[in-house]
DNA sequence: CCCACTTTGTGCCCGCTTTCACAAGAGCGT
DNA sequence: ACGCTCTTGTGAAAGCGGGCACAAAGTGGG
């Protein structure tokens, strides 16, 4: 087993806001690609759609990154979330089942330009291993081990349909990845030393029609990106 | 403008509960498709995947539909929680941009067996207007107004990539669409009378490896489906 | 009828998040 | 150098959600 090169730094970071920096970071980016070179936390916030108060707590948690009566360096505050997420460093990723979502996430272009390498795709399916997808040529799921001790494999996608989820997750974990990424619709049951995120698109829209109705306290309308964390 | 339907029911139920409620059904109804009549809240609790106590007090604002001592019937907890997310009704969604994600939407069995009907699939891309998808022609993006006039469309489900999204959005509010669910990189600006409500693959891709570091106070494996509300 | 056992529903407390409100810091014009 | 304006960083308060632990309620056996 190689390297796993788990960050030492984070010292303690709410769950919460970790959650939020990828959107700062998005934000920040557009920005940086319009040549802005500082941001308010107001107008920051605005673009992310959060608090502005939120926004700054979240920040001051990397430390004191911006200037009073001017806003945050908007490349240096891409550099120092960036360094926080670990996206400084590359990490490979395995998309296990390329069905459609498979496809899709393979696709995908905002992996490869965060620090994510889409390293191997594996399917049960004979019928369509050794196909090209996103440049890459689909591999058997009988490789798998093979796959994540040779590209050093630290994040597993699971894009499987349900009933192979578990079983594909216990054998990434076998094997070392200590983060998985599940699209499938079921619960997994992994140790605590691994973290598993999960995203079921049904749920989502099962969720949507009840949230959207004159609630008398007025929900205004939200954004979240999911996630409730823990 | 026909019926958009906007019960009424609902009290308070917070949040976090009508996001765990899916979740909750998913699980009913393996148990029903096992013939299993009644489950108590442990069980029920440990397939999903949450505490036992959280599951009660969540149930506990449907209503009293347990009996102590025996737990709770299956098939009425079904009926109850389907009611309270709406899916006792037929919710038409149009997917718009019918990229790689698009058709995974679109192919995505999971939809079609709760109480969602894909309506209509539209892109702005000429050349694949026309093609079959999941049974369905793919139709040009300007029709958008008479395709969710028509076919009473009320939840908006938005695949493009981020540039046009928020135009596409602006579209489906001005005719009447209540609910949006965006694939798209972007936060998107709207009048609070609309619940959006956001997938973003590659965020849930960067927030993973920051987790699962030797965390002092040893997180431990979570599990959340995302979305930290509002 | 009574008792032992099971399981729900919930009061209570704790910790995490969000939000407000403001003092301290930084630049700018004069 | 001074004061004005802008914006950050943060203490304190309020709100929400999670989980324990227990009383209440229902079942079944004797």
């Amino acid at each position: 087993m190689t390297r796993r090169t788990p960050r030492p730094r984070e010292r303690g970071i709410p769950e919460a806001t970790v959650a939020r920096l990828p959107v700062y970071l998005r934000a920040l980016q557009a920005l940086d690609d319009q040549g802005t070179p500082t941001v308010s936390s107001e107008d920051l916030a605005s673009i992310a759609g959060v608090n502005s108060a939120k926004l700054r707590k979240d920040l001051s948690h990397l430390g004191s990154y911006g200037t009073r009566g001017v806003g945050y360096d908007v490349e240096y505050l891409i550099y120092q979330i960036s360094r926080e997420l670990g996206l400084t460093q590359d990490w490979s990723v395995a998309i296990i089942g390329i069905g459609n979502l498979g496809r899709a996430l393979a696709n995908y272009g905002g992996f490869g330009s965060r620090g994510f390498r889409i390293a191997a795709l594996l399917d049960a399916d004979s019928s369509i291993v050794g196909d090209k997808v996103a440049g890459l040529s689909v591999r058997h799921i009988d490789a798998l081990e093979d796959v994540v001790e040779g590209e050093d494999v630290s994040i597993g996608v699971i894009a499987t349909p349900a009933a192979a989820a578990q079983s594909v997750c216990d054998r990434l974990i076998g094997c070392g990845v200590t983060s998985v990424l599940n699209f499938a619709p079921v619960v997994l049951n992994v140790p605590p030393s691994v973290d598993v995120r999960k995203v079921d698109l049904s749920i989502e829209l099962q969720i949507l029609p009840s949230t959207n109705n004159e609630s008398p306290t007025g929900t205004a309308g939200r954004s979240g990106s999911g996630s409730p964390g823990a």
